[in-house]
Formats: structure tokens, sequence, C-alpha cells
DNA sequence: TATGAAAGACATCATGT
DNA sequence: ACATGATGTCTTTCATA
């Protein structure tokens, strides 16, 4: 495992609120001298605690509407046919700008979430995209009225 | 509407994949003045195109195990009950820390994100913590199995 | 809006406590 | 872990086109 201290994470924690702050800026809220502050960040890079870093994009750019999409394969006599399915239908979905990001669930199943404009535009794009593939036994949409926690994820996720 | 001609997207592009990018570095790859990046870059953020800068957290801080959770509850004959009860849910949901995300799904339906060790110990979580809800009449776990789209969501999630 | 040049701020590194 | 100082790089600003 790793350790982080209390500095440790009071420096991750307002970098990830704004990882523009200079080493100055978090060596003045945190009370510590600049070399101390930039000694830790370099350390949590080694470690690979800070992965990178990256932009949030904004409402000009985000998606009005967005859903979660499950869909489910038959499962067919012989299995290798399964992954490989499961894997082609990722990949169409994944190169959809769309789709903003796509996960295997189980062996057969897929989670997908998906931005449009309106849920209508959504639900068309489900409709000839997704109910068109051969071999579903299950598609359920779940649209989202308001995100409570992890908010700019969307933003987060959206194609440029 | 907004709109961003080639040079923007680019700068946004290129700072997705590293916002440490140097305005100079930008600058070089992109064979452009470094007050012209410079200039760009205020006005994407002045119109709200790029939101905030963050980090993205590593493997030492990541869950191994997510899966996605669905709760529907029933909807009570005193349809103000309804709203406050998903507040009430999505509220204490969301100050848990191995609840990456959560969003309110439809008028009685929630979405939930939730990261541990292993899917054993989240199993345990939500037979401890959601299926013990009350007037719920759906509880559905999507394990995820891997991540083929949006791979670094959860790097992001993670709490510190 | 784009550019070039100059000024100031910053990160980085070495050295020592 | 912290302090200090030296160095080069980067950001920021401003005048100009």
């Amino acid at each position: 495992m790793i350790q982080l201290d209390d500095l440790d994470r009071a420096i991750l924690k307002l970098l990830k609120q704004d990882a523009r702050l200079t080493i100055s800026e978090l060596a003045e809220r945190l009370n510590r001298p600049e070399s101390t502050i930039h000694f830790r960040i370099k350390k949590l890079i080694e470690k690979g605690v800070i992965d990178r870093y990256t932009i949030i994009l904004g409402e000009p750019l985000k998606p009005k509407s967005v859903v979660a999409v499950y869909i489910e394969t038959e499962i067919p006599v012989i299995e290798d046919f399964l992954e490989k399915y499961i894997n082609h239908i990722t990949k169409t979905l994944s190169m959809l700008p769309n789709v903003l990001a796509v996960a295997k669930s189980g062996r057969n199943g897929i989670m997908a979430l998906i931005g449009g404009e309106t849920e209508e535009q959504i639900e068309k794009f489900v409709d000839d995209t997704i109910r068109t593939l051969p071999s579903l036994r299950r598609v359920e949409v779940f649209p989202f009225t308001s995100i409570v926690k992890g908010k700019d994820v969307i933003g987060f996720l959206v194609d440029v």
C-alpha cells in the first residue's frame, strides 16, 4: 500500500480543486515552505499518486442531457463468440463522440454513458444504433435527471 | 452556441492530455507565437469552455473494483414523499467516500458508482447500506469487468 | 485578433541545517 | 523536513499592426 500524511492529502485536495495553483500559493495556504511543497508534489508524481494533470470542459461543450444505457447480449452456444461480440460492440460505441464512457459488465453486459442535446435525441440514437444490434436480450436506458455527486464528470469525459 | 476553430480545439486536446504543458511548449507544437496561445487560453477560460484544471489520481488510490448500482424506490401515494426520500438517499450516498458518483434517474431512480477493494466487499456494502433501505422495489448491481472508454474517470472521481 | 519584445514571477536544483 | 540562493524558464503585459 501507499501511505499519505495530512500534508500530502491537503496538497492533493487543493490540486483537485485547482491544478494551476502555484507552489508558492500552496505553500502559503498550507503554511509550509515552498521547497517542501515542491518536494512532496515531486514524490506524489513519482509514486503515481498523481497520475496526470488535465482540464475539465465547461457548459458550452457539455451535452445538455445524459443517460446510462445497459446492454446485455444473448449467451451463444459457442462461448468464444461472446467475448468477440462484446468487444465489437464496445469498440464501436467507443468511437462515437456522444458516447462518453463504456464499460464491460459481467461477461455479456455493457454499460455506456451517452450524451446528447435532448433526451429524445439520445433515445433516437439508442434506437438507431443500439437496439438494432443483433442478439441482444436487454437494452435499458437510465436517464439522468441530475447528478448529485461527481457533477463535473461530464466535462471531464466530453470530447473536444 | 459557441464556436471554436482548429487552433482552439488543438489547444484543448493537448491540455486534456496534459494540462501542465507550458504555453511555450504548446506554442512550439502548434507553430504559433506564445502570445497567441496565451490569448486563446485566456479566452477559452473566460468563455467557460475550460471550466477548471485538475489532477487525476493514479493506481495507488484507485479502488480495484467498481460497480454501478441502480436503485428504484416504490412510488408512494403522497408524491411529495418521493422527492424527499430520493434526496435523502442521494445525499446519504454522496457522503460516503467509496461512492464515486451519484445521479438521480427519472423520478424514482438513482444510479450510483461504487468503488471498493473487491467485488465481494462492494456487494457487502450494497447489502448493508442500500438493500436495507425501506421502500425499494429494485436494486440491481452492474459489476464493471473493464472500462473501455473513459478509463481514468475513476482516478478523476476518487476521493483523497 | 495576432504578434514580438520586455518585465516580472515561478519552478527547479544545489547546498547546507 | 526545512531554509536559502542562484539559474533558467515561463507567464503576463503592453505596444503595435
